[in-house]
DNA sequence: CCGTATCCAATAAGATACTG
DNA sequence: CAGTATCTTATTGGATACGG
């Protein structure tokens, strides 16, 4: 019975594995589980809790959540952290390692996004449309453009700065921008991406500057 | 019995994408399977017959190897093409936009380079090992060299060429390098990434250039 | 509300043997 | 050599029920 299990185990382990070592294998065998490194994407830009993770990857379910936690736990991306009281709450953040991610999964996108099957029109969370800026700015036009723009989604609110033709993205409080954004991430995106006309957010603020900002992007190319 | 078959595709469906309009969602969706961005590694450096990825992938299994080639061909990432007669044999190469995928390829290894868990000793094959120097050049120390080396695994030959502070692999035939490096992977990454005595390889040509290379290399350091 | 644990059905991966 | 076919095992996701 106990030969059983290790047998199986150690069989587990070697699946798991892909015996090679190539740094891009191992990053497989670290982020490479299905959800894991969306769930990592959800902690770039702060931590997150147990429900805001499971709103935003539709589709996964509780079970397989919990689980690519504690293995992104074990590997030393993630760590648990419980909010002092009264907030009484755990989230979940990711580590510096972690964070250090968001060069690849960045590449990634800018990759993927030339496939002719991406579906854009997907529902989108807030902080892939927050990343998707850093993605794809088009640095020339940047050049030409200084400001923060929040964007308030639900509960959470980001700024995007840009300056010297670079933009960095962060959690904030409101008023710290030029311009408040309230819209859904997919709205964000037509405008954005998809040529659709900014009126159909909802802009407080400067809103000249944030239609200015929402030029700043371009899809590249498809491939094929 | 139809309506049965439509439910299961769709379910099927389903379970396969991640419902995200997010690029790095649908990266995972285009190589997120198990074996599929290794297949597409072992093509960055030019076209492979079957039996040379199988070779190359250690713990592949045919059927899992013929799956991924045909899912790979139909996302638009790889190309089967059939060499002219005498040769006669089929090989599997990457479309451009697979070629595209290099510099993701690269960044999860420099990124997965720094986990604690890597274990370095594993075997390693001939185009990891050729991709790997162009992730962990030091720029610095790479200003002060210009060369070709060549590495000969097998029957198959790459030249490393380093000028300008930059580096570039290609597949070469022999005699186009200061020097020629006969070897196993493995015994390469030792020297380049471990520490290992050069004199361990069977050099010929300039051997004092291919050992100043082969200092060109420095892996990150740890995490946590 | 925030998770965790368990069970079940469906898939995907792996091992092996086999064919053109 | 280049794959198929078949069988077994592991993983996944969904539902449900349970504890803090």
């Amino acid at each position: 019975m106990k030969l059983e299990k290790i047998t199986k185990a150690a069989r587990s382990e070697a699946r798991r594995g892909y015996g090679d070592a190539c740094g891009t294998a191992h990053a497989l065998e670290l982020i490479g589980d299905r959800w894991a490194l969306l769930v990592l994407r959800e902690l770039l830009l702060g931590p997150r809790r147990f429900s805001d993770l499971r709103q935003d990857l539709p589709g996964i379910s509780a079970n397989v959540l919990t689980q690519r936690l504690v293995e992104l736990e074990d590997r030393g991306l993630v760590k648990r952290r419980r909010l002092p009281p009264p907030a009484s709450a755990q989230v979940y953040e990711a580590t510096p390692w972690g964070l250090e991610a968001g060069p690849m999964i960045r590449e990634m996108g800018r990759w993927a996004a030339r496939s002719p099957n991406h579906d854009p029109s997907l529902p989108l969370s807030g902080v892939s449309i927050m990343l998707s800026f850093t993605a794809m700015l088009d640095p020339q036009r940047a050049r030409a453009f200084t400001g923060a723009i929040a964007f308030r989604f639900g509960e959470m609110v980001y700024v995007a700065r840009v300056a010297d033709g670079a933009i960095a993205i962060a959690r904030a409080a409101e008023g710290e921008a030029d311009a408040l954004v309230t819209a859904q991430p997919t709205q964000v995106a037509a405008v954005a991406y998809g040529g659709a006309p900014a009126d159909i957010l909802t802009i407080e603020g400067d809103t000249a500057r944030a239609h200015a900002f929402l030029k700043l992007f371009t899809l590249p190319e498809k491939a094929g």
